[in-house]
DNA sequence: TTAAAATATGGTAAAATTACCATATTACCA
DNA sequence: TGGTAATATGGTAATTTTACCATATTTTAA
């Protein structure tokens, strides 16, 4: 086991925090269906043009997605095909904490 | 494909927020291999001993950690099975966009 | 060339996060 | 009982994050 340095974990939790927002989570779990575009994305997440281009630039900055232009639009889309897994993590934690808290109210 | 609700993500978003820190990286890192104790893990921490407790108390809170009481002190373990997938994505994300970078740079 | 559409970016106020200090609480031992 | 060790928690200042407005930039169409 490899003893990692400081910066190793404030790269990784770089990346983390690009994922640590419930629209930008929204957001990747639309694009690993599909490419979309800002203003395609905007209307899913219900929030102003500028934020949604704002946690996209946030997304693509650590590499979480990547961007096609397109005459004026810009097509975004997933960068990594580990995300699903990384999901099904988060929602394994939330699941059995959720049976924990069922466990102790009896 | 189920269609999620805001408060799902919501529920994501506290989960990966919890592992949005370079410390509490740390921590899940080391508590993967064993269980430690808050002096311990401040020691590895290289912080005050109030901030690694309450590190460690936004971990338990969303069911990332466990803790064991053993006279006055307090055994933290990791609570899931997945975090190794997990970090492996980062890592990974991480790997993929050095080398978009470096593509980049030619 | 103007106008409109699509996207990105600067500015800013509000909210959230973070770290440390001081201190409370609990357990153990002399 | 008193003292110390281990941990948790309240308070607070500094930093970071967030959302929206206004506006700049780029592209397409009239």
């Amino acid at each position: 086991m490899n003893k990692k340095t400081p910066k190793q974990y404030e790269a990784r939790a770089k990346v983390v925090k690009a994922l640590a927002h419930p629209s930008r989570l929204l957001m990747l779990d639309l694009l690993q269906q599909q490419e979309m575009n800002v203003r395609e994305l905007t209307i899913e997440v219900e929030a102003d043009q500028s934020t949604v281009s704002k946690h996209l630039a946030i997304l693509k900055e650590v590499g979480l997605v990547e961007v096609r232009k397109e005459g004026a639009m810009s097509y975004y889309r997933v960068a990594c095909g580990c995300l699903s897994g990384f999901f099904s993590c988060i929602e394994a934690v939330l699941q059995s904490d959720l049976k924990d808290r069922q466990e102790s109210m009896q």
